[in-house]
DNA sequence: TAAGGTTGCGTTTACGTTAACGCATTAGTG
DNA sequence: CACTAATGCGTTAACGTAAACGCAACCTTA
């Protein structure tokens, strides 16, 4: 079913059916009637291919995340699936742009936000780890289509949001411990960014697991990435003989494996912690981490690109939240969980090379 | 970079450059390399949706899987994720067909199999659970390009294989099993298709987790699916009195599930097995089963999908094998692995409908 | 009632690619 | 030397959509 077919049965010309098609007015009533009866009846739906060559749209994505480098690759995994995605879709005519901002300067956001408008984007990809700097940002520029990745922000209206629980995260990484380490004791909870809703959704849902649970103890502790915690852990070893493991809430794991086996106290230990960047990864295969849990960061980049792509090139209805699955790894199936979205090569043909 | 303007650049027109580009002959040498040059300095590249238009290419992939209902639900997810992706992909020019074959009778393969071929597919998606029969169709047809799923086929060169690795799925299970049952004892694996590349790789998994430990006994057991299995499983527990833990090797573990519920063993019996199908996350909510793994299904249909469309549609090179993760489930992320990939609504827009 | 505006519709061009077609010029053959 | 064949190239018509443009016919208002 194309226009020119409908133009045909309803005995107008093609530019009528667009006027009604695009609502553009200047129909008669009975001929937007018409057409749309005809219309309806068939199931048009316009050629995507033809759209889009006439609208010789592209479609800019403008990507606003934490700077790469601010923590210990949990972000540039969401990048290189950010980037996968765009090499995937750039022959439909989809680019991208990314911007990094600092999120201990709340205050700068809004001046790093800004150099991404002068691309010009016709969507925004997210991480609203700032919820209200996130917030003022995207009320000033109402109009345009946006995705959250990383955490949600709610009452807002993005075209989708992708994201992990992070409080089911955390109980699950209660009963991982629970597994690998069933005696009684204290299970020590630790955070960086106290204030990331993730993190503290994390600490509470482990505190929640062993809630019940008559002779576990759950202390939370904040350690400063900066002076390294080793004092913090040296005295919480002092303070609490019965340690018996530790919970880091994200990507800093391997910081704290590396103090734990400084301090010697591995073998008493044990050390569950979250995404698997390459630092985490080696961790565990010396023994140093236990368990990861994995929010998945490259398939939450490569997946948001997407929906972004289907609103807008494709005029589909995304969906609106997408929750990521909680990986459980563990040495024995650490191999298998080389990043599944970031393999090989995924660029164009060189059709006429 | 359009054609027509390495055309302007090179003084000759657009049908040249075309003839060129698509190594179609009649052109002087020295206007070929002419050509080229501009080509490969600007990195030209067909612009899409131009070429689909022109082409009105429609992109037909024939699905050829084991019959939906032939296992407890596990086809029906891969089902679930191929189609969709073919919603996704229907904008797009994309469309499948599928056709059922019973696994059990390899010799009706090749008849069923050409069923498909009456549609004439660009593609084909193929489960190669009867690896000879496969080859031989292949054989037949080998202009034809097609994807692997579930399962390889060593020695032939698919567009993409996208698949788990069996094996480690079945030593995590016997680390899981490990860790939910620490205790020496015996512990069973169960297969139902004994034939089975997946079954069976998964059951020496197990089997190579637990053989360098002493007091751990590994026994296989072939249950047929007609039967029940009752007095098989009746009869292990009277002859080895230390049974703790069993592994069922595919989605059929609700099944055992059941027997082990009916003879009052499960106190004693750890149950683990495979697949996120509905009777397996419902023996799981009701305590019958302590631990899946995933190959997740439907992400290996859906993106086995994508992968031919990229071949096909966009001429990119496909990622030749995709390995998926071995998700752990455990009844604290049960809910949280309800399928990433067939959410809410992933439909066109009814635009005009 | 003439000038100007509005309404309803058809026509046309353009997007970039593909491939058929056509037309010269040259090469090969009897 | 005429006659066909091959070579090298330009022209053109699609593919389906979008939107500018143009043109009647009718309606206001001075």
């Amino acid at each position: 079913m194309t226009i020119s077919e409908i133009a045909k049965l309803a005995n107008v010309s093609i530019g009528t059916v667009d006027r009604v098609l695009h609502k553009r007015g200047r129909v008669a009533p009975e001929t937007v009637e018409k057409i749309m009866t005809i219309v309806n009846d068939y199931g048009y739906q316009a050629n995507t291919f033809a759209r889009n060559l006439k609208l010789s749209k592209n479609f800019h994505i403008g990507v606003l995340i934490p700077m790469l480098h601010s923590e210990f690759g949990y972000w540039n995994l969401i990048y290189e699936g950010i980037l996968k995605a765009a090499k995937e879709l750039s022959p439909l005519a989809v680019s991208i742009d990314m911007v990094e901002f600092d999120r201990s300067k709340p205050e700068n956001f809004m001046n790093t936000a800004e150099k991404l408008l002068i691309k010009k984007p016709d969507a925004i990809l997210l991480a609203p780890v700032l919820p209200d700097a996130a917030r003022e940002f995207l009320a000033k520029y109402n109009e345009m289509d946006y995705a959250f990745i990383d955490s949600p922000l709610p009452d807002m209206f993005p075209v989708s949001t992708v994201v992990q629980n992070p409080f089911r995260g955390g109980y699950l990484a209660g009963r991982m411990m629970n597994l690998l380490s069933p005696q009684e004791g204290t299970y020590i909870t630790v955070q960086t960014h106290k204030a990331a809703y993730n993190s503290s959704e994390r600490a509470r849902g482990f505190k929640t697991f062993f809630s019940n649970k008559k002779g576990y103890r759950n202390i939370e502790l904040e350690v400063q990435l900066t002076d390294g915690g080793i004092e913090l852990l040296e005295n919480a070893y002092r303070e609490y003989s019965d340690i018996k493991g530790i919970f880091v809430v994200n990507d800093a794991v391997h910081r704290i494996a590396n103090i734990i086996a400084l301090l010697g106290r591995k073998n008493q230990t044990v050390l569950i912690g979250y995404d698997l960047i390459d630092q985490n990864r080696k961790a565990m295969l010396c023994g140093q981490v236990d368990c990861l849990l994995s929010q998945r960061p490259d398939f939450q980049g490569y997946t948001a690109i997407y929906q972004l792509y289907r609103k807008g090139i494709l005029n589909q209805m995304p969906d609106p939240t997408i929750c990521v699955p909680i990986d459980i790894i563990l040495p024995e199936n650490l191999e298998d969980e080389r990043s599944t979205i970031i393999p090989q090569e995924a660029l164009c043909i060189p059709r006429n090379k």
